[in-house]
DNA sequence: CCCATTTCAGTCTGACTGACATTC
DNA sequence: CGAATGTCAGTCAGACTGAAATGG
């Protein structure tokens, strides 16, 4: 007994904290759900967006995204548009109240990161973001050749 | 599109290339699940342990825990025990099938961590498990580590 | 009797597959 | 017409709630 010696790799960990990340960020302590608050946060980057970046934005499945924005624009956060020059096209934008909605939960949602990254430094944190960003940038970027299905 | 102004923090990033690995995570490639892969990897840093434990070491709902066991055990991967100390408890282990098939699964997954941490150096792809290591080693406060220890 | 450990049934959300409509 | 974009229905896995059986 006595050591709890962890070999496991990045993936098996992330799963993990992933899994404390959804626990704790309830709608009751957010005022959204995450998976709004997310969409909200990419929508404030990049606005107007298309649903297609905004898929692939946030790594999530297309016909998910749908969906997603249904409750957002339902709760009124956001809103879809024809693209005029386009018109195959949806522009995706927040509203006001989405915008009001994102700031608050941001806020709670410092607390739960105050929870699950109780052992990292502000230091240490920003360079676990700082890491995350970078593996999503170049992981996103290249979807790659897996488009590809044969039949 | 190469602005990607990304202001979101850890946890809304932690969420992103966790939905990227468990799409990239297939049984087809493991030959195991991700889930799978995860519980036999705890195991063989702790043999024996209790499902107790097992569920907070693996951040799980303890009823889902079960669940995960009973596939494990009816695949040949795993194996509970009363445990003699205090029948209430099963102590699990892992079968040398089980051995196999996390070896297998390790080795394929490094196929998928390349391709999901792409943009990370060896060195930064150590320091990010680190901190993800220390993250939740503090969130979860350790399950006692006691392996069938009777005091 | 109360508490701890494990089990199961029911349920809810997240996420994918496939078919379809619309527009370029 | 073929390709791109978005929508929806059906389905399956992941994860939680609640109740219960066994044993200390």
């Amino acid at each position: 007994m006595s050591d709890t010696a962890i070999t496991s790799g990045p993936i098996v960990l992330l799963t993990r904290l992933s899994r404390l990340v959804h626990r704790a960020s309830t709608p009751e302590l957010l005022g959204i759900s995450l998976k709004e608050l997310a969409a909200l946060a990419y929508l404030r980057d990049h606005d107007p967006t298309t649903q297609r970046a905004l898929t692939q934005g946030l790594c999530v499945d297309a016909n998910y995204c749908v969906l997603l924005l249904n409750e957002l624009e339902a709760a009124g956060l956001a809103e879809r548009h024809r693209d005029p020059a386009d018109r195959r096209r949806h522009l995706v934008t927040m509203t006001e109240a989405g915008r009001r909605a994102l700031e608050q939960a941001e806020h709670a949602q410092e607390t739960i990161e105050d929870e699950i990254l109780t052992g990292l430094s502000p230091q240490e944190r920003a360079t676990l973001t700082q890491l995350l960003r970078q593996a999503l940038d170049s992981a996103v970027r290249r979807p790659a050749a897996q488009e590809h299905t044969p039949r």
